[in-house]
DNA sequence: CTTGACTCTGGACCTTGATCAATGGTCTAC
DNA sequence: GTAGACCATTGATCAAGGTCCAGAGTCAAG
């Protein structure tokens, strides 16, 4: 609302090693990153050395946490898209994150199912005794825990 | 507890060709799977065919499961190998199903976080207007929302 | 001004998880 | 008994997502 750009280190000159190393990255993946378009090209020193800034950092470590959750370079290309198609209007940007946020429901409600199922089944296991009284084991070739 | 196989369908001998079809998935992929070990090397005819019972179907339908919901290929030969070391007792079973489970739990919880975080950016979003009003868009670019 | 650490580009290489191709044997239905 | 669909093996290839290397220029400290 306040618009206001919190900018308390306004750092900026980074040369790529040390972008590499705030992030927690390889040098070679910030630049394989650029040449996939997934950075924009940064500005340059004279001596044709990268040169960083703090917005740089943000988005490369927006990356680094979506693709920790598991989202592709694609994906991500597509969601960094978002932010910068401003003017395609607010209400496609909206939508995409409907779309990406259904995504995420889906795939959250598939692990419940698989980890529900397997927590039955750790419940169920004496620990002890005979393989054939563990349920584990039987299910695991079998298609679905029969509730 | 009673243990009965419920072999409805005592399908002694398919090809390869026959179990990509049901499990809907390509034959170069089963082989593979084969190769690596997440396959058991099934019995062959004269000729030289594999041939595959149900168990062998069971299996593979597990493989693709745990496919789909993200596991590696590693982590799934683990998972299999949980059913296969009866030998070692149903207390090591039972250990290494509880630590499967844990880490479900983490990935869930971490999907989970993020995804409640794209819901309140959605909703926080009046969806026209001005880009700047979009938390979305901010927040794409910044560290977390700051709940 | 030299030395060591850093950066540049271009291209080769790696791992995972498959997929395809070539060459040749097999099966089955007419 | 032969055509057309299947299957076998070996080895190449693919796509994603990096990672590494060579050869050459740059920077900062002493």
């Amino acid at each position: 609302m306040v618009y206001t750009c919190p900018m308390n280190t306004p750092t900026a000159s980074l040369t790529i090693g040390a972008v590499a190393k705030r992030v927690g990255v390889a040098i070679d993946t910030i630049r394989y990153y650029e040449r996939e378009g997934l950075l924009p090209e940064p500005r340059r020193r004279a001596s044709g050395y990268r040169s960083y800034d703090d917005a740089s950092i943000a988005q490369l470590r927006f990356i680094r946490r979506a693709k920790n959750l598991g989202f592709t370079l694609e994906e991500i290309r597509e969601l960094l898209s978002l932010s910068h198609d401003r003017r395609e209007g607010v209400a496609a940007v909206k939508q995409r994150a409907q779309l990406r946020l259904a995504a995420l429901d889906a795939r959250i409600a598939e692990l419940r199912r698989v980890r529900d199922g397997l927590a039955q089944l750790v419940e169920s296991c004496p620990g002890h005794g005979a393989p054939d009284h563990c349920l584990i084991l039987l299910a695991l070739t079998n298609e679905e825990m029969p509730s």
